[in-house]
DNA sequence: TTGCAGTCAATATC
DNA sequence: GATATTGACTGCAA
């Protein structure tokens, strides 16, 4: 019976206690084939075990970061009882098995040898070759990540950050041995860590993948020694390539990526890197400040002006939207923990709510940070609704508190930016709804009482009385990651989900917020309008 | 098809 | 030399 239950009627992995989990670890691992022999039996010895690593299981990862704060002094952050997961298993096989394979070079310390690390590299040309974890280590770390609780991403890159620097271990070095990413990867993950509920599966894994280096009491340790490995290495290749006169070697050490691949053509092929110009950028984002997504002919067009191939122009765009997007959780998850002081600014902090439906996609960070949106968002339908809506929306919005991306927010503003190399298709150019936002919710705005002032909004904003063709723009706008388009559009109801104290105190909390919500709203307008487009856009002027 | 997430890797900047 | 930025690419989902 209760296998019917749980296979017809599973619940969210989130609204599941810790004993509610165990039986889906097992259906995964049993899916993996993990368990193998007499695991499912669950008698006999493997369900002592079993469980016990099962319940060990989150405590690795979980352990250090999901309440930020304590910094790691010296090297291993937090690991106030790194061992007591593991050693506890001691006869256990599986799960304690799975926490400490992820990080190859880095895990296999139990006994405190350092061998693991330095052992296998020796042997092998390439000193570090543990990213790509073989075989059965990465399915272990795709499981530990699908079973992972909730991490603060960026309390967890915060320390890795200070790890790191504290210990002069660069990027380089721990991307290529800790996380299997190259420099620039680590560099764009800790400068801009994404809120967990944002993350995919896949995009989970670097932050599973530091915790856990994290709660390695030997992780520094580790790395030193892997530091000086390569050198030790790249010295030695060096001398032998000078004596055997070969044609310079690449100097990079860390993973050897390309064996057997042929160098030489490859440099042939190698096309240049484009590099857009200063005005053309600024063109490219007027466009967007426009039309964060322009039509093909919008496109064609702008590529044309700008003389750059369209799919340059393609990237651009998608490029923009995600990175505007990423801006906007890093700023709502600071914004975030800086008005909570010392409460958690994480993720993980919040997660404990009830709500996330479906693996709780639809509330991020930057939800978090607005509170409301949460349910807001879930409702709408599911996470991918919710990620795809709030894809939308939030990015149009961006913008405008982008320091640098997007400048003067006052120029976004204007109904009609003029200038602008880039033309726009006939549906777009038109009827850009007097951001009313802008101004009135720039300001000081006290805003006493933020429902009042989300109701204004809304009602600027939902364009009342749409008509179910609208709802489903409006939907997703709901989803907004951010802030702002939820409180908009319901406020109400959202208010009254997930009360105000939190937005309150957020209004009191910064302007910026205010804008972003601005800015939000404004892209809803001009979504709506633009859904709107085939009807009649008069209704859209407000 | 389109948009997005996640990356790589070239290049810029510190 | 290390880190940050960013155009391009891959794979996936709707």
């Amino acid at each position: 019976g209760s296998v019917s239950d749980m296979l017809s009627r599973p619940k969210p992995w989130s609204k599941l206690t810790q004993k509610g989990r165990e039986p889906f670890i097992r259906m995964q691992l049993w899916l993996n084939g993990e368990l193998g022999q007499g695991v499912l039996p669950v008698q006999g010895q493997q369900q002592g075990p079993v469980l016990h690593s099962v319940t060990s299981l989150q405590d690795p990862l979980q352990q250090g970061c999901v309440s930020s704060e304590s910094t790691p002094k010296t090297s291993a952050s937090c690991s106030p009882a790194p061992e007591s997961p593991m050693s506890s298993s001691e006869s256990v096989k599986s799960l304690t098995e799975l926490v400490q394979q992820p990080c190859p070079p880095i895990e296999t310390s139990k006994d405190g040898k350092p061998p693991e690390p330095s052992d296998p590299p020796a042997s092998d040309s390439q000193p570090t070759t543990p990213l790509p974890l073989s075989g059965h280590s990465a399915l272990s770390i795709q499981e530990l990540v699908a079973m992972s609780p909730e991490l603060d991403t960026y309390g967890i890159t915060k320390r890795v950050k200070e790890v790191l620097t504290d210990n002069n271990l660069g990027q380089r070095l721990f991307g290529e041995t800790i996380l299997g990413l190259t420099q620039g990867s680590v560099s764009d993950l800790l400068a801009r860590p994404k809120p967990w509920h944002k993350l995919s599966l896949k995009g989970r894994e670097p932050f599973v993948r530091m915790q856990l280096w994290l709660n390695d009491p030997n992780n520094v340790e580790k790395l030193m020694d892997m530091k000086r490995m390569e050198k030790k290495a790249y010295m030695k290749r060096r001398h032998s390539s000078v004596s055997d006169s070969q044609p310079c070697e690449p100097p990079s050490v860390g993973i050897d990526y390309s064996q057997g691949a042929s160098p030489q053509p490859q440099h042939q092929l190698k096309k240049p890197r484009v590099v857009l110009a200063p005005e053309e950028k600024e063109a490219l984002k007027r466009a967007y400040q426009q039309k964060p997504y322009p039509s093909p002919k919008t496109i064609e067009e702008l590529a044309t002006q700008l003389n750059l191939k369209t799919s340059t122009v393609i990237n651009w765009f998608h490029n923009y939207r995600s990175r505007i997007r990423r801006e906007l959780f890093i700023e709502e998850i600071q914004a975030g923990s800086q008005g909570q002081a010392g409460a958690s600014d994480s993720p993980s902090a919040r997660s404990s709510r009830p709500a996330p439906s479906s693996e709780g996609d639809s509330c991020d960070g930057v939800e978090a940070a607005e509170g409301p949106g949460a349910a807001d968002a879930e409702e709408s339908g599911g996470p991918a609704a919710a990620t795809k809506s709030q894809g939308g929306p939030a990015e149009a919005a961006a913008p405008e508190e982008r320091g640098e991306e997007a400048p003067r927010p006052a120029e976004k503003a204007e109904p009609t930016p003029s200038g602008t190399p880039a033309p726009l298709d006939a549906d777009e150019g038109r009827a850009r709804a007097p951001l009313p936002p802008e101004g009135p919710a720039d300001g000081p705005r006290p805003v006493p009482n933020p429902a009042a002032a989300a109701g204004e909004d809304a009602a600027t904003s939902a364009a009342p009385g749409e008509g179910p063709a609208r709802a489903r723009d409006a939907a997703p706008s709901s989803a907004l990651p951010s802030t702002s388009a939820p409180a908009a559009r319901r406020p109400s109801s959202l208010q009254s989900l997930f009360g105000l104290p939190e937005a309150a105190r957020r209004d009191s909390r910064d302007n910026p917020l205010r804008k972003k919500k601005a800015a939000n709203l404004n892209s809803i307008i001009h979504r709506l309008e633009k859904a709107a487009s085939r009807e009649e856009p008069i209704e859209w002027e407000f």
